[in-house]
DNA sequence: GCTGCATGATGAA
DNA sequence: TCATCCTGCAGCA
């Protein structure tokens, strides 16, 4: 489940499990072993989400990173009943009472100081991160693309994936297929200030939720079925949660993107 | 048991 | 635009 917000929780998350703890590091993958070698038995001092990339740093500006990519996973494990871990299993960060396993991640790799900022300087700003909704605008402005390009392009705006760019489309009323050049000033500042209210609070529950529980006739969100947690996300042929019309899907960028036709105005 | 996805990104064509 | 890589799991036979 990996956009912007599952990399911010993991790196809350791991700050408070890992940060000032002794590591002891493996890869029953054996794919990242060397990697695993060279983390294991030093100190984790900070951990850090940037856009979709989460950095851990070790001793001797030894930083991790680690990108999810589609189908890579974190996860934790404590206590004395633990599974074995999959064969999968990439990494393995473990403390003396919590323990974490990575599966299938794009990219684990060791890189020093110089890259990890290399990085931070290829992307955009991330609206988990506090960063400058003009600098978003100006960044999204510049080029023809539809919009729904620009929403997943990395350097534009850093975490938004396609679960995010299809949903805050929606919640701003705008066609997916509009030029971002042509997305007037308000618009900009309504999906970046979208972006951000809905990427908090993915990154609080968990999970991505962007449905008013009152837009379904319920009053909180844990009482919505799981099929309406989302507005058009993965909704093609069923109704608009709000005006009842019937979503519809086009592809963008390569990737599937849905909408209502009613609610999201060319 | 097998097949086909999936909230991502890249490099070749 | 297409093929490819990364893994786990749901939905089949």
């Amino acid at each position: 489940m990996p956009e912007g917000h599952t990399i911010h929780r993991l790196a809350r998350r791991q700050r408070a499990d890992l940060v000032g703890e002794r590591v002891a590091a493996s890869s029953p993958q054996g794919r990242f072993a060397a990697g695993a070698a060279r983390i294991d038995g030093s100190s984790c001092s900070a951990t850090e989400a940037v856009g979709k990339h989460l950095l851990h740093v070790y001793d001797a500006d030894l930083v991790l990173h680690v990108h999810l990519g589609l189908v890579g996973r974190f996860r934790r494990f404590r206590g004395p009943d633990r599974p074995d871990p999959s064969d999968g299993t990439r990494l393995v960060l473990a403390t003396d009472d919590v323990e974490w396993r990575l599966s299938g991640p794009m990219t684990c790799e060791l890189i020093d100081p110089a890259q990890a900022e290399a990085i931070r300087a290829s992307l955009g700003p991330d609206p988990l991160a506090g960063d400058d909704p003009t600098d978003f605008a100006a960044r999204l402005r510049s080029t023809d693309r539809p919009v729904a390009a620009a929403l997943l392009d990395q350097s534009i705006v850093a975490g938004i994936g396609n679960v995010y760019r299809a949903e805050v489309l929606f919640l701003a009323g705008i066609d997916p297929r509009r030029p971002a050049s042509a997305v007037g000033d308000d618009d900009v500042r309504a999906l970046w200030d979208l972006a951000v209210e809905q990427m908090a609070a993915g990154e609080r529950l968990g999970r991505i939720v962007t449905v008013d529980p009152a837009d379904v006739g319920v009053e909180r969100v844990s009482d919505m079925d799981r099929d309406e947690r989302l507005y058009v996300y993965k909704r093609a042929g069923e109704l608009c949660h709000r005006c009842r019309t019937a979503i519809s899907l086009v592809e963008v960028a390569g990737r599937k993107a849905w909408w209502c036709p009613t609610c999201q105005p060319f």
